[in-house]
DNA sequence: CGTTGCGTTGATCTCTATCAAAAAAGGTGG
DNA sequence: CCACCTTTTTTGATAGAGATCAACGCAACG
């Protein structure tokens, strides 16, 4: 796993200019990890944070009497512990891999030397967590005011591209995990399409989604 | 109400010396408004972030037909909009005061020039944003994956504090914004609340819901 | 071929929004 | 304190969207 091309994926980092991803990268370690194992504890100084390549990681607080209670689980592309870092100086929680992870782990004095050093990492940063904050808003919204039907043709608009005139979506990933993504099931799924098809706004062929009528679809996602 | 003392006595600035509070106050103005007001709207230029003085405010979401989705409340001391000036863009979803208010208002402009020359405080805004982050998460998980009386219990036990060996949650704003909050109406949250009320899990008195079973509320929000 | 997993289709059921109306809770002015 | 009005909250009945359960077609694959 290439580091760098992996943090400027990252919606933290992704706006890094190579340079800039250089400097950080003397920060940065992989850190593997098998199911089980622990990567920080609550009452640890927090000296440094964690962004999730592979796996799953469960932050978690064991209570007096020995119960724990699980607070978050992170999967890939997610970060962890980041809050710790930037106010306070120990872990509030612990944290243990629930799978064999591979993550980064970013040091706390590199992080923030570099933005002592480099403000305007800090604004590229805070634009990521914009954008990012962004993201979920919109999804909030269609969760909570959309229906499926609006739902999947916003979903075909935002991620089909041009070709040959035409506007395409690729199925690159199977249906069931499309449906989760919109927040419903398969079958739900497999009608809301039928629908549209029915409607002659889209057609289906060869894994690939055909857009007829962007203008119609556009209505139709509200 | 004194600007200056109220700057200091928030999270982002309780650290700043008496000069850099001039500084700042060069870009603050206090704004007071009355409840039912308009503080920004969604899809208006960014230009602005606040703070809460006194009252409250809702973020929230309008949909093509009207409907409407409750983001956060947010009151004394907290933030609002601050993610929404960093990626120079348009408010993602609208203001408006649920209680009269009182809140100070600090130009783009000014934060961003504050940043670039007190790095430290970019710490403190970006321990912010990775909280409000993990709280859409989990509102995304909830909206998608539970039913509303799981959402509700979550949302008490989220909610409430212990106040004489009692777990008890106020009931400060009215039930029309909670169930906004909840992501449904009002009707749909006073049969879920009669529910739990019903199961013995909670009682309500005076505008205070009392969490009886803390353990089997648990239980039931998933 | 059988088997296994995915996608579609059909029937049914559950939850929640909607509509309507009653009841409760706040004011306000006398 | 009471009558009156407004707003909030609750209760009831209904309808619609989507989840669930079950069955089937279909392709991939040992």
């Amino acid at each position: 796993m290439d580091i760098r091309k992996f943090l400027l994926s990252t919606f933290l980092f992704d706006s890094f200019s190579e340079k800039e991803i250089d400097l950080l990268v003397n920060f940065a370690s992989i850190k593997k990890v098998n199911k089980g194992e622990q990567i920080f504890s609550e009452g640890q100084e927090a000296s440094a944070f964690f962004i999730v390549i592979s796996g799953k990681v469960k932050i978690y607080k064991l209570s007096p009497d020995g119960k724990e209670h699980t607070l978050h689980i992170h999967g890939k592309g997610e970060t962890v512990a980041e809050a710790a870092i930037f106010d306070s100086m120990d872990y509030p929680a612990s944290c243990m891999a629930i799978e064999d992870s591979v993550l980064v782990r970013i040091s706390r004095e590199g992080i923030l030397s570099l933005i002592r050093k480099y403000p305007e990492l800090a604004f590229k940063m805070m634009s990521g967590y914009s954008r990012r904050l962004r993201q979920f808003v919109q999804k909030i919204e269609e969760l909570s005011l959309k229906d499926i039907k609006s739902r999947l043709a916003g979903y075909l608009l935002e991620n089909s591209f041009e070709e040959g005139g035409a506007l395409i979506y690729n199925l690159s990933c199977s249906k069931k995990e499309i449906a989760s993504l919109l927040g419903t099931i398969p079958e739900t799924l497999s009608r809301a399409l039928a629908f549209l098809k029915q409607k002659n706004l889209i057609s289906e062929k060869n894994n690939t989604i055909i857009i007829k009528d962007p203008e119609k679809l556009k209505l139709f996602s509200g």
